[in-house]
DNA sequence: CCTTAATTTAAGGTTTACCTTATAATAATC
DNA sequence: GATTATTATAAGGTAAACCTTAAATTAAGG
């Protein structure tokens, strides 16, 4: 037996943000993930230097970081815990997939690569996680995801559901209760004037969404 | 987002240590309890004294300390899960029992009460661990053990493996590499002079076991 | 009763990961 | 080139869990 502080865990939050952040941009500013962690600047800069001399990551003064190899592996092994996890949380125990993040970012400190493996093998080495993101493979690769942003939709085409980004439960709910969920068929109704919102026709109902929201989810355009 | 610390999981080994501890003895030893965690007794005396003011322990000076009715509840909850968790790994992942029990230990701090029973239910309310101990229930009840110590048989008798206690996963390898694992019937074939090593008889071979060994595992008398 | 052993308290230290406030350095823009 | 904003560093603090060493207290046995 033994107690110990795990100090795993915060680091590899912080993969996981770099990691995050980095796909849109190179070179992530601390400030950037500073935001993205809820932590301060100040904190942030603290840890990126902790992480600098255990080679996780690349440390540019005045203009960002970026992961190294082996950071990127790392996260990328926490990003594939993580949505193995989430995938457990839905089509084993059956929870609502609005609600599975929070969860599994509990459980995606708690596994080895022995777990983690057995695991994807029982779910069936599911290739993407209930929010529809690509779950990396066991050697490290992200695969390239699919589909295009809703905003780039224009009124009168139809798509299906492919990513739901936000993690944030409140807004996953909100969005499930509007019957955006994943496969799910929609059709560009109408754009507001000056790149407003969007509404939509989900099934059989109406449903209006901010520009911020609609940019969250990524969609499959489908012959009408 | 959110990176903080967990403070619950030192708190939680623990509760779990001294619930396991106090079912021999009523009042547990600061110094037991600080030998079973492998850390300094003038820690564990800090820790105690913090579980205290949050009425999860009860301490009698110089006497020893013993679970208040919220201390009891909350251990048997993190044994819950953790029992949960080592039958998910085996039954559900296939890993080897003797190997379960560290990741368990992993696992038992993170999932909330919803996620426990929905776990539960997927594993079919199993009442008992891999290893043979029985699970507390939701309601915070720990089944009675069944079964007498291994010591207690004389030569001759027949016995069924109903607990294997230890949590070392290399004690376990050993005892699992001689046959020993629950269900296994087994026959006392000789107690060596002065209360020392039992020979027994699993299947079609003869292992020999100490003393300590032994008292390690809780039997069911079968007749012959 | 007295000594020994166990227990507790005190004092000071460590690590991790956070915080704030303030100053210094750099980049970017006017 | 000077100003502004961002970024970095410095300094000092907090909290949780651990550590060691040393002194004080209490229990228990001869």
């Amino acid at each position: 037996m033994s107690v110990k502080t795990r100090s795993k865990e915060s680091p590899e939050m912080y993969l996981k943000s770099i990691y995050q952040l980095g796909e849109t941009d190179d070179l992530v500013a601390i400030s950037a993930l500073a935001a993205h962690l809820s932590i301060s600047p100040v904190s942030a800069t603290e840890m990126i230097h902790r992480m600098v001399s255990r080679k996780l990551v690349q440390h540019i003064p005045y203009k960002g970081i970026r992961l190294t190899e082996k950071g990127r592996k790392q996260a990328l092994a926490v990003i594939r815990r993580h949505r193995l996890w989430e995938r457990f949380l839905t089509d084993r125990l059956g929870l609502p997939w609005e609600r599975v993040h929070d969860v599994a970012c509990q459980l995606e400190h708690a596994a080895g690569p022995e777990v983690t493996e057995a695991l994807a093998a029982d779910l069936g080495y599911p290739r993407k996680c209930p929010h529809g993101n690509p779950i990396p493979t066991a050697e490290g690769e992200m695969p390239d995801p699919e589909g295009i942003n809703l905003l780039e939709l224009t009124p009168g085409e139809m798509a299906r559901v492919e990513v739901i980004q936000p993690e944030d439960t409140e807004i996953l709910e909100h969005l499930s209760s509007r019957g955006l969920a994943l496969g799910v068929e929609l059709q560009v109704i109408e754009i507001a004037p000056f790149d407003g919102p969007r509404t939509l026709s989900i099934g059989d109902r109406k449903v209006v969404i901010g520009k911020e929201m609609a940019s969250c989810i990524t969609v499959q355009p489908v012959s009408i």
